[in-house]
Parts: structure tokens; sequence; C-alpha cells
RNA sequence: GCGGGUGUAGCUCAGUGGUAGAGCGCUACCUUGCCAAGGUAGAUGUCGAGGGUUCAAGUCCCUUCACCCGCUCCA
């Protein structure tokens, strides 16, 4: 543990960037607490205090901004059109079920206190003789696995004193889910040695279920959403009923998401309550290629603009085994990764995904909400152009009606605010605070610090007034007590790009200092220039 | 979910059965003249929680919660 020592406590102790220290500086400058502190903590959920909200929020802003409001233009050249939109976090069950959800993630596993191996219960299987006495062992396999069935049938045989194979008069295989609980001390689980080491049957729900109404029965069931996405594709007539957009365009949502993580782990990398930023973008089929590459790239690059600009960023493109089922047959999907300090195996972590999910989703909804075909959706422009180039009524029909592929970025905000807050962690002997937070200026959560450089003489006076004059703009804030360098060290610790300080001059010339946090150098500018000298480096 | 480790003030830690402490930070006042300066005063502890052993528990035992590490899981 001395190794991994966190944050300062004395104002010279050294300080290095290990995720230890930066829980400890996020603790204790109010980015991050952990959920319900005084009631011990709850797993796998997390608070923001005042400069973590504003750093989420500053990164969600920017996200909104570049993508709704001023999205990049498309590899047609034409402008991107984005809507928005603000779903419920719960939905119709039925939506769980047509996503696949329901059917893929409430599953009952068991699992093996002697390999440690997890097994699907419907999947497992188990080679028995029909007449035993109550004390001969069984051996359980994998269903779906002939090698993990033959060892079984040979283990069973030796342990039988007979031969494979077996006779089908004396054994027979029956599943684990009708063997009664105490039984299983006699059953041998796949790889184990030892009978007995296989739990009973656990609901392993991915998904966090909940009851609407006052009666909790299971006519009220419901699931906190685990995607925003199913709301995009649940509005996804709506929004072309009522906003005019046309294919190509995406619908992008913000939003909490829910997750049963197994385990919880690394800070707020995999909490159970999060916040995505997702959008689901809807093209032509025969499109898929190049509108899955403008994005991915489109979407790296913006994580680079917001700070992550160094080689801690890696776009990464899945390989086939690796794709959601939804995506199997697209165009691909890729994650743009960061290197967070925790993560050892690989060293990088999933900040986005970015995927082609196909029409899966749409299809899946046209299916089971019953609406079928209209959920198509049709493309007066290809009908037209089918039109001018003589096609057939037929095929003109068949072809301008379809339901459109979709691209989906979908971005962590949690994940995200925590990659900033690891990129800026900056160890720094040469300066008090042993350690300062490089955000970018856009991402900063106090954009600027105004001081008097000492409480009297008519300096509190026009810092105060610089201050208010400052803050119907920008998050800045204004600090008269203690000593300056005690003033600039908390800055330096809250990541704020820029100090200014009235001094003793000040009254005389109309001028402050500028103390820029990254090099630590000052310049003096003129007091009715501190507005546009943040107009022009937040941007 | 399994195995190992940790848990005392905001932070870092000391305290091995007998009155809960230190440094830093924080607050107020004084001082101040650009990078956690100094002085004075002050506040802050469910010793993670619950139970047990004991005349007496931060300290020993049991349970539990949380965090860290390694597995496992991660549509």
């Amino acid at each position: 543990m001395a190794e991994s020592q966190s944050a300062p406590s004395s104002p010279n102790a050294p300080v290095t960037k290990t995720m230890d220290a930066i829980v400890a500086l996020c603790r204790r400058r109010g980015f991050i607490w952990q959920s319900s502190e005084i009631y011990g903590g709850i797993n796998g959920f997390w608070d923001y205090g005042p400069l973590g909200t504003e750093l989420k929020k500053n990164l969600k802003d920017a996200w909104w901004h570049d993508i709704v409001r001023c999205p990049p233009v498309g590899p047609d050249g034409q402008t991107v059109e984005m809507v928005g939109v603000d779903c419920t976090i719960i939905m119709h069950p039925k939506v769980w079920v047509a996503s696949g959800h329901v059917g893929g993630f409430s599953d009952l596993k068991v699992d093996c206190r002697e390999t440690q191996g997890r097994y699907r219960a419907d999947h497992l299987l188990v080679v028995t003789n029909r007449t035993d006495s109550g004390t001969n062992l069984m051996f359980a396999f994998m269903g779906d696995d002939k090698a993990s069935e033959e060892q079984a049938h040979k283990r069973l045989a030796k342990a039988e004193k007979t031969t494979v194979p077996l006779s089908t008069a004396q054994y027979h295989v029956v599943r684990f889910l009708d063997i009664p609980l105490n039984e299983y001390h006699r059953v041998v689980a796949p790889e184990a040695q030892k009978p007995g080491s296989l739990t009973e049957p656990r609901m392993f729900n991915l998904m966090n279920i909940t009851y609407v109404g006052a009666v909790q029965d299971d006519d009220s069931k419901a699931y906190l959403r685990p995607e925003t996405a199913q709301g995009i594709f649940c509005n996804y007539r709506n929004v072309l009923d009522t906003s005019r957009v046309k294919v190509p365009f995406g619908i992008a949502q913000q939003g909490k998401a829910f997750r049963n993580e197994v385990t919880p782990r690394n800070f707020t990398y995999r909490s159970r309550e999060f916040e995505q930023m997702e959008i689901e973008f809807f093209i032509r089929p025969e499109t898929a290629k190049e509108w899955y590459q403008f994005w991915r790239d489109a979407r790296f690059n913006w994580w680079q603009s917001v700070g992550l600009a160094g080689e801690n960023l890696q776009l990464r493109e899945h390989d086939k085994e690796e794709l959601a089922h939804y995506a199997k047959e697209g165009a691909g999907t890729s994650d743009i990764e960061y290197r967070f300090p925790f993560i050892k195996d690989r060293g990088f972590g999933e900040l986005e995904g970015v995927a082609h999910r196909t029409d899966f989703d749409l299809r899946q909804h046209a299916q089971h909400s019953g609406l079928g075909d209209k959920l198509k959706y049709f493309d007066q422009e290809l009908q037209q152009k089918l039109q001018a180039a003589g096609a057939s009524k037929e095929d003109i029909a068949a072809q301008s009606r379809y339901f459109p592929h979709v691209i989906e970025p979908s971005a962590g905000a949690d994940r995200g605010t925590l990659a900033l807050l690891c990129e800026a962690f900056t160890p720094d002997p040469n300066r008090p605070s042993g350690v300062y937070m490089k955000f970018a200026p856009r991402m900063a959560p106090i954009k600027a610090g105004i001081f008097p450089l000492v409480n009297k003489d008519g300096m509190p006076e026009i810092a105060d007034k610089l201050y208010r004059e400052l803050r119907q703009k920008w998050n800045v804030e204004c600090d008269a007590k203690q000593s300056i360098g005690k003033r600039y060290a908390r800055m330096d610790e809250a990541g704020t790009p820029y100090c200014f300080t009235v001094d003793g001059e000040t009254p005389a010339t109309q001028t402050v200092t500028v103390r820029h946090r990254d090099s630590l150098q000052q310049e003096r500018i003129g007091l009715d220039q501190v507005g546009a000298f943040l107009q022009e480096k937040l941007g």
C-alpha cells in the first residue's frame, strides 16, 4: 500500500499517478463520492460533488452541442440532421422482450466452488445411473459441448467400473435443473475433482426490476432501462412524424441506464447506475459502411477534442466473434478506448462503442408491437429517383419502403468524465499542491479564479466587481482568504486554467495579472480585457 | 459469486485490553505584497456497522457492509 499512497498530506509529499491518488483527489476536492457514504456506501453507485458535477455537465453539454446542435458535415457533404429526445427510464416491459434483454439476461446460473466455473443452469446436463442407490456419483457436462459430454461419460464409467459407451438401459442423461437440491453433493461438476462443488441455481438478472403501481405482482413488473437506445427506437416513428427529418438522420439522447453488474469495480468505470450519451443514426442499408466509418472517426476525433488527445486514447475494431448479436451481419463495431490507470490486463477500457446495429431493433419492435411494415420508412426521394429511372411500379413499391439501418455511437458519460479526470491528473513536484488537474479549458469545472492579492486596500472590492461580471457567463470563483499561494494551489487541484489577481497596481493601471495553470507564467492584461480573454480561451 | 487484504478526524497515519492522538487541511482574527509563509484561538471522531467475550474492547471472537488485489462476469 505504501507505493499507492494517495494525495499529499503535506505540501511536499511526492505524488504518483495511480488510481488511488486520483480517487483520493476526487474525494478530497469534491469531484466524486461514493453514494450513501454515511450509511457505509452502496456497491456500484457514485455521487458527483460540486466540481464533478460541473465537469460531467461540461462533457455532456459539449456532446450535445457538437452532436445535436452543431454536428459535423456528413460523408455525403451534407449537414448532418440530428434531433434529441428525452425518454423515460421505465418503459413497457415488452420493449425489453423485443430488444432481447429479457431473454438473454435473466438466466439461472450455477457456480462451481472448486473450478470457479459458471454455467447456465438450463445448459447443464448430468449423466447418471438409472437405478442408483442414492450414493452413486453423477457427472455434469455442458449440453452444447461434445468434449465435456464425452468426459462426463468416461468419468462415470470409471466410477461405475464399466466402460464407454455406457449402456442406455443402465445409464441416462437428465437436466441438472431436475435434480433435487439434496442430491447436489453427489454431482461432480465439469473439470472438477470432487463432487458437491456446484451451487444451487441462482437468478442472474442484469436488469433492475421494479414495480409500477401500488400492487407488486408479476403483472406490475417493469425494468429500469439497461440502455437508452430503446427509447429512441420506440420513438423513431414519432420523430419521423413530427420533425421533418429524412434518412439519413440521427436521434440523440442522454440519460441514466441501469445494469446489475456482477462485479462493480474500478471506481466509476463499472457502475450499476450510469449515464449514456447515445446516437441512433438511421440510414439507407447500402450506405452502412460509409456512415459507420464516418461516425467511428468523428467520435474518435471528438474525444480528442475534449482533451484525450494523447496515446491514452485508441480506436479498436472488434473481431468477428466479439460482435453483439445484433451486429453480426453489420459493417463492423469498434470501441473508442482509454487507458485507465487501473485496467491491468489490456490496459484500455471502453469509452464509447460505435456499432452498425443493422435493422435489428426496428424489425424487433415492428414484430413485437404488431405494427409490422408500418414501422418502415417511406423514402420519397428514393421513390422519385426510381420513378425517374423508369423502374417498375412493383420495384418502386418494394424498394422505397424499408427498415433503415442504424449506426449507433454509444458513449458513457461517467466513463468519459473519469477519463477526463485520469488524463488531467498531472503530478508536479515543483508546485506546492504536488499535483494539478490539466483539464482542457472547455472542460474545466471552474474556468477562472479571481483573487485580491491582499484582502485590503480596495483590492477585494475590485475583485468582487470582476467576479460578478464574469459569473454571468462562466463558472468562476472569487477567494480573498489566506495566502495567494494557497489559493493558486487549490485552483491547481480543481483544474482551473486561469487565475486573475488584483494587486497594488490595479487601481492605478487598471490591469490584473493572469496566472496560467500549466506554465505557471503570469502576464498583465487590462481589467476590461478579462472577459474577452476568457471568451477567446474557452471558445 | 470465490479467495486474499484493508477500514481510527476532511487527508495521511500512530495507537496490541485501562482517560481516543499527531501532522497537514479546515474556520475566525492578526499579519500579508505572487505560488499550500507566520502567530493566536477554534471546530471536527457512530475508531465502517451489528453482536459477543471481559470489571473494562479502537485493540480479542463472530457476523455484516464498503473499498483494494486476483479469479469470475461484463448482451
